[in-house]
DNA sequence: GTCAATATGGAATTTTCATTCTATCAGTTC
DNA sequence: GAACTGATAGAATGAAAATTCCATATTGAC
């Protein structure tokens, strides 16, 4: 056995180990050197390689890359290899950091703490997916139907419902015409009768998919209406009754899955249908 | 060999082999269609893990991975994988730019797309945020509270109210009794007329305050029903009226402010809520 | 209700891959 | 300049993984 009792402790993360393959580097013998350096500038290569193609793409035999690995104190080459997959899987440096802030406050202390920073990590988390996950032209193109929309028809049930109402209590203010479906039932139909093709719709889903909402989209779509809408994944109901739909995963906590990102992306769409149609009805006026 | 001249072409990159599986999950069969979903759901789990972890998790056999990839035109599993890997790989080259990166991605080649980091941006510092302005021992008080209570009052209006009726659709999936005060207008006051000392009441209001919110909180309050509010200042009316309150200040963009922060606590408040409440139930029952 | 076609589960097989072992080579010390 | 220490290459080994195959189950048509 080589250590029997670890004098140095084995990296357990990327930035560990980085830090400490930097900090032998000089002594190390020249292959395992090379190894140092391709591993540090290809770290992407190493994720998804196998240790024989590595090998040849660094120039040094496939025992190298274990003997390597076994110097830093891992097992052998896949236990170092994991370090370089768990580095692609975890999205965003910040978000490192924030995890690590929270775990350290005061909350953690308390019983409901941890309850507390679950929510919290879980809505940066889907805050940090958003950005990647919105394609902005497709939000570019939802805008313009809606902006285009005489009354914006909002669909939402049970958990997207707030998502739905916050929008309402924006348009309000925002002086845009909308119609909020979904409050209470039997009059939903009456008021959707009312769309047409100068309208538009926005449908809010979330799994498991209400079925009112998906008929409904689906209602709306084939009299004319435009529909957009936004939903966890590409299986929903609603993409098929959708011009333009987007797809946003919210990363959850204790099974509870925040709307932060959602909300995010609500009160954008809102803030940029207005600003376009207020632009729309000066441009109309200018002529 | 499956198929000497491919009729359909094999996808070739992940966003071309998303479409496909989204144009043919209709005509798939049922093991089959449950890898597409969960390949698309999970598709960093794809790229690292092997066959058998993923059939695991995905409950299905290993062997209808295998298929699953033949459907698609690929020769096995792993060459379909490769699809996913790749999708890692190409995505940020330098994770240290990422931050940067909102601020120059492509959503602010487009006009509306600033807007839209602009939210996503303020929803992230409202949420940095929210760990150091709520007391952790205030947060455990208002659980007990509301926790013990009978029927929970939600108190909101307006900017708030998407905050309430997220909490009204937790509490109900929880089996927590509550009360949603606010929707339609002249009822509310028959409906807080009967809240009692074992009932409590949750409260939001923002500024500009509704001042109904805030005539509605002392009412209770002068009737001996604990009131745990949250709000955004000091000088709120509602804070008069609390027994705990949470000063929240959200970030903005535009003048719009975010709901990030305050959906992560009505989140977390509402969870912490109900499993302390069936906690406390168990308790009574064991006695 | 029966038959054919297709889908599925699970074991058997084959391939691939990491690791280990041994011979060789280079550098260092006495 | 010989003996020793440590590094390296390359083949051998054994484990693990992907794939194939076959029996069974399910679905749909007549």
């Amino acid at each position: 056995m080589a250590t029997p009792e670890t004098t140095t402790e084995v990296p357990q993360d990327f930035e560990a180990l980085k830090a400490v393959i930097l900090e032998r580097k000089a002594q190390l013998p020249k292959r395992l050197k090379q190894v140092a350096a391709y591993s540090l500038d290809n770290p992407d290569e190493i994720a998804f390689g196998t240790a024989a193609s590595i090998a040849t793409s660094a120039d040094v035999q496939p025992s190298t890359l274990v003997r390597f690995a076994q110097h830093f104190g891992f097992e052998g080459f896949s236990s170092l290899q994991q370090i370089f997959r768990a580095r692609l899987r975890e999205r965003t440096p910040g978000y490192e950091d924030r995890l690590k802030a929270l775990s350290e406050n005061e909350h953690s202390k308390l019983e409901s703490g941890s309850i507390f920073n679950g929510f919290v990590a879980a809505a940066h988390r889907s805050l940090d997916n958003i950005a990647t996950s919105v394609d902005p032209e497709a939000f570019e193109r939802a805008v313009d139907i809606l902006a285009k929309a005489e009354t914006i028809y909002l669909i939402a049930k049970r958990r997207s419902y707030p998502i739905s109402s916050y929008m309402a209590y924006a348009f309000g203010k925002l002086r845009v015409k909308y119609q909020l479906v979904g409050t209470a039932a039997g009059i939903d139909d009456d008021m959707l009768a009312m769309a047409g093709k100068n309208d538009a719709a926005f449908a809010v889903s979330f799994s498991p998919y209400a079925s009112e909402s998906a008929a409904q989209a689906r209602l709306l779509a084939e009299r004319k209406v435009p529909v957009v809408s936004l939903t966890d994944s590409a299986f929903s109901p609603l993409a098929e009754s959708s011009k333009v739909w987007f797809e946003l995963v919210e990363a959850d906590h204790a099974g509870f899955r925040s709307l932060s990102a959602s909300m995010a992306f609500a009160m954008a769409l809102t803030v940029a249908i207005a600003e376009k149609r207020h632009r729309l009805i000066d441009e109309a006026k200018a002529e």
